[in-house]
DNA sequence: AGAATAAAAGACATCAAGGTCTTTAATGAG
DNA sequence: CTCATTAAAGACCTTGATGTCTTTTATTCT
């Protein structure tokens, strides 16, 4: 019911480029890492994949360091779940009983799936960018430092 | 939101035992293992922890084996999942923002918090003997191999 | 008592998630 | 062009969940 660390590095790292990119136009992985408290080389390896998947953009060299582009802010957390890694197994029965399915639910099923169905809505609906409260002064406490 | 394999060997451990309960007194480990398909030696482990637990009665020896007892079908999946050790973290944020809470809410901290309920509570009333469909003739499938 | 049976217990093996360290590749400044 | 800087890539380590194998303990039957 908690979602993986992966998860939370890449979500709170997203939103913490985006946070300072109002500010200067690219971040490094140095400073990300120090600010969120994230083990730095297991952060990289989260942020490639992201830069991958086009969730942010990459610079190397000098001056370099990454950035949001016009889509970072759209992308539902959905997203980000299937980056980094979920299989995300709908269909397959919570409880790990065999033959448990639609023709042949078990007593939970029905409201199992209810309760899952709006779990992936709420997921599919809720954008990086809703995370985002810039009008909140202290809103970086939020994803930084305990 | 899956639980893990350990919960569901015991689940469906406990419903195999209930379930023969009604035919003999006892069954045995071997017997369990070959029908749930899983694996003898680990499914021992945990059947042992649930009658550490109080969930299954075992005696040792020639005519020996595992059985319920006046409350096993009483027990609610969430005792379940306690034994098997999820350490169910409820009042951290799901997405892993730090200093998120009822205080200082994420943007989907409500949302969240009421699925989050409505879950506990669904696995706080449901008991395993909810999930044993005796008048079921194939319920056995459900449990049993694939 | 002795043999057979079955759970309990404990010592290892495997595998995936998470984490660390080193090397390589790209880029900008002088 | 060379150097410093920074992300990318890859090799390896650690830890916890899962799985296997062997030994011990309790019980029943003869």
């Amino acid at each position: 019911m908690v979602f993986s660390k992966t998860f939370g590095y890449a979500l709170r790292g997203v939103l913490y480029v985006a946070l300072t990119n109002e500010v200067k136009p690219r971040v490094q992985l140095e400073e990300i890492a120090i600010q969120l408290s994230v083990p730095r080389h297991f952060l990289g390896k989260v942020m490639k994949k992201l830069v991958k998947e086009g969730v942010l953009i990459s610079i190397k060299g000098p001056y370099g360091g990454f950035s949001v582009n016009e889509t970072t802010l759209q992308i539902p957390l959905l997203r980000l779940i299937e980056i980094t890694g979920e299989p995300e197994e709908f269909g397959s029965c919570v409880l790990r009983l065999r033959k448990c399915n639609a023709q042949n639910p078990c007593p939970m099923h029905r409201q199992i799936e209810t309760l899952r169905r709006q779990w992936q809505s709420l997921l599919a609906s809720t954008k990086i960018g809703d995370l985002l409260r810039k009008d909140q002064p202290d809103f970086i406490k939020s994803i930084a430092t305990l």
